[in-house]
Parts: structure tokens; C-alpha cells; sequence
DNA sequence: TAGATTGTTAATCGATTAACAATC
DNA sequence: TAGATTGTTAATCGATTAACAATC
């Protein structure tokens, strides 16, 4: 976390990646404009251009940014020129869809191992991968160097699943469950709760 | 949208909610303070303080804030004081793991129906719920007044999904394919893409 | 009472937007 | 060339924080 441009900056380049990637598979054209792009997505252009513009040139005036050559310019930026490997921690349903989930391979992910401690489900196949023992989280991940995990285990055991991962070298964690965790001021922890963001949603609708 | 209070706020109250309730349970104390609740959250105390002085105030000097009373007065202000009836539409990996999920009943919401329009999967069976045709929808969530949707099927059906969701009057969407969407303003969406989350990190890790 | 903590004000900090010279 | 669009500066807007009187 520590840089002089804003997390919040950072927090949409995945997002125009995203819109660009689109555009390139649509294929209708080999340039964008930041106008443009804001549409898309409900930005302003002047916010589009001004968070490229803390990494670097990528536009040319009257003609606006080569699809292509700025999907591959974000993609170094995020150091997605690379593949990440992901630990998967908790086997449930949740890890189940993500363990079927399409959009990690092309995206600069993919998951290597998935573990679980229930006895019941250890050693069990899925989605082509054997699911295996927490008890050997620590050791795999030392020894390959992966730094990202996804955590689906329930909140009883979020904490502590999470302070095995931290002593197990993960700086990057996703967390599907539905509390906050602690973690070292190197460690990063993003949340998907759906309630959370229903939550936020009610607020909006007459009761 | 349209309302004094900023959205980020809002934002805030439901994690505010989440960890309210988790003390509520451990019943170690039946009051905290803006200062312990900021340490627990990462957030600090002036920011918790100021963001329900926006409501009304609910604390007391010198002792803090009633735990069960500020969660009642969460509740009511997120219009959470009813249950929500969600649609689920998409009966993939992910629906069936949304559909399984224990956490909306007992934080405000319950799943009413799921639709598909796979002829393979309409009229099966998914956790008790019987898969409908999505030629249904309409006609239900009319019928019954359902605002809230989350949607997960695959990004290329996904605009054309909400586009229906829409029009059946639908006011709140929870978005699990990777699209930006096209909604009227009186339409909240909300995403969820576990891959835009894990771009964000890599930047901050070393490639 | 003394200590703790609120709600609120004002100051600070940071992010977004408007505008435009530069230039393709 | 004329039109379009960038990158950047300065202005505006909004959110966070510090500080403290009020008071439980």
C-alpha cells in the first residue's frame, strides 16, 4: 500500500482494463477516446485521463488511445504480464463455483491448489483439482512463493485461516467471508460480502 | 441516489452493522465506543462518529453506544426493519452457491425464486427452490412487487438480463458478471467480480 | 468528582472536474 | 487545414481528521 498513487486510482484500472478488453474482442475499432470510455462505465473523461496520466503518456491528441496498446500497458501496470498463482481455502459452495469460474485464466489468474480441513472432503476431486489438507498450506505455499489466496471458509474460522496464510507468506488476500479480518500493514484484504452490497442498496428503496 | 447523505457513508453503515452484530453475539459487552469500533474496522473514531451524526444521535457521552440499540437504529435507517425479496437469476456454479448461502436470512433478505433459461435446467430442482423459466420473470416480480435481483449469468446474456430485470421493475441490482451495465438512474447496481478485486492487489506485489 | 466519550465545528487533506494549450 | 482529443493545471468540490465544549 505504500505508493503515491491513490488506492482509489488503482481500484479502477481493473475496471477499464476490463471495458478495453471488451472493446477489443467486439473488434469495431483499433482506438478509444477517454470520452468515450467514460460513457461505458459512468466516468468522467477528465478522471480517465488523469489517472493514466500518473504512469505515463498512453494517448495521442486528435486520435485518442490504441485499444490494444493500453490493455497491454495496464496489464503491466497491475503486473498482469504474468500469471498468479491462487490458493483456494475453503471447499464449500462457494469454493465450488469458484473452483468452475472461467474468468481466471484469461485474466492473469489461476488457482494451483485448493484446501479445506474437513476430513470428509479431503483428498475428494474438484473440478479437477484433489481438494487437500489445510495442514499442508503452509509448506506448498512457502515452497512455491504464492503470494495470493482466495478465502471461502466460514467467519468462525476466517481469522485464523487468515493468520495461516499470512505466516505462510500470502500478501493478497479475497475474502468471502462476512467479517473483518486483522492483518500485517503488508498484507492487503479485499471483501466480497453480497449482503454488505444489498445492504447498501435498501437504503435506496422505500420500505 | 438522490439524497443528502453521500453514498460512501451509506457504504459504510452495513460493515458498521456486521461488526455490531458480531459483538452483540459474543455478549461480552452490551455498549462500545466510536473508538473501539474504528479499531476493530481499521476506521478511525471521528469518521464513525461523524458518519451517524448525519441520522441522528445515537451515543452517549462518556459511556459510548448501546451495541443493540445502534443496531436497531442501523437496521431502520438501511431499511433493513423488513425482509427483502430477492430474485436470483442464473442457475450456474454461482447460482447454486448463492442459493445455498446461509447469511441472507438472518441480515434481511431471502431468495423468493431462481430462473434460468437453460431447458435443461428449468424445472429442477436447486436447495428446495424449483428452477423457473425466465419467461416467467416478468410477470412474477411484477406481481409481487420484488425490487431487488442479483444476477449471475454469463456476461453476454447480462445486459439483455437486466434490461428484463428493469423492466419488471426491479430497483436494485447485485451484478456478478464482469460487464459494466446500462441502467436507468433510478436503478442501483452493485458488482461483484473476484477478478477486478485480485488485479487491484497485484499491483502492490512485486512481479 | 474525574474520566471517558459523544456530536460538531473548523481545518486539512485528497479527489474530481473544468478548461485549455498543445498537437495529432 | 479544421476538428478532435490528449495531458496537465488550477479551481472546485467533497471527505476525513483534529480538536474540544458538552455532558454522561
Amino acid at each position: 500500500m505504500a505508493n503515491d498513487i491513490p488506492d482509489i486510482v488503482i481500484g479502477r484500472l481493473p475496471i477499464y482494463l476490463r471495458a478495453l478488453t471488451h472493446l477489443a474482442a467486439e473488434g469495431e475499432s483499433t482506438t478509444t477516446s477517454s470520452y468515450d470510455l467514460g460513457r461505458k462505465l459512468g466516468i468522467s473523461s477528465a478522471q480517465i485521463r488523469k489517472d493514466l496520466s500518473h504512469f505515463g503518456e498512453f494517448g495521442k491528441q486528435g486520435t485518442g488511445y490504441n485499444i490494444k496498446y493500453l490493455i497491454e500497458q495496464l496489464r503491466q501496470i497491475l503486473h498482469l504480464d504474468r500469471e498468479w498463482a491462487i490458493v483456494l481455502v475453503g471447499a464449500g459452495y462457494i469454493g465450488h463455483a469458484l473452483s468452475h469460474y472461467q474468468g481466471f485464466q484469461h485474466r492473469g489468474f489461476q488457482i494451483l491448489w485448493v484446501f479445506d480441513n474437513d476430513p470428509g472432503k479431503i483428498g475428494r476431486d474438484m473440478n479437477g483439482m484433489r481438494i487437500r489438507n489445510m495442514s499442508e498450506l503452509g509448506a506448498l505455499v512457502r515452497s512455491e512463493g504464492v503470494k495470493v489466496a482466495i478465502l471461502a471458509v466460514p467467519a468462525s474460522s476466517a481469522q485464523e485461516t487468515t493468520d495461516l496464510l499470512v505466516e505462510s507468506g500470502i500478501k493478497s488476500i479475497l475474502s468471502y467471508a462476512p467479517i473483518n479480518l486483522t492483518v500485517p500493514s503488508d498484507v492487503n484484504v479485499r471483501y466480497t460480502d453480497p449482503v454488505v452490497q444489498l445492504q447498501r442498496m435498501t437504503y435506496y428503496l422505500d420500505s
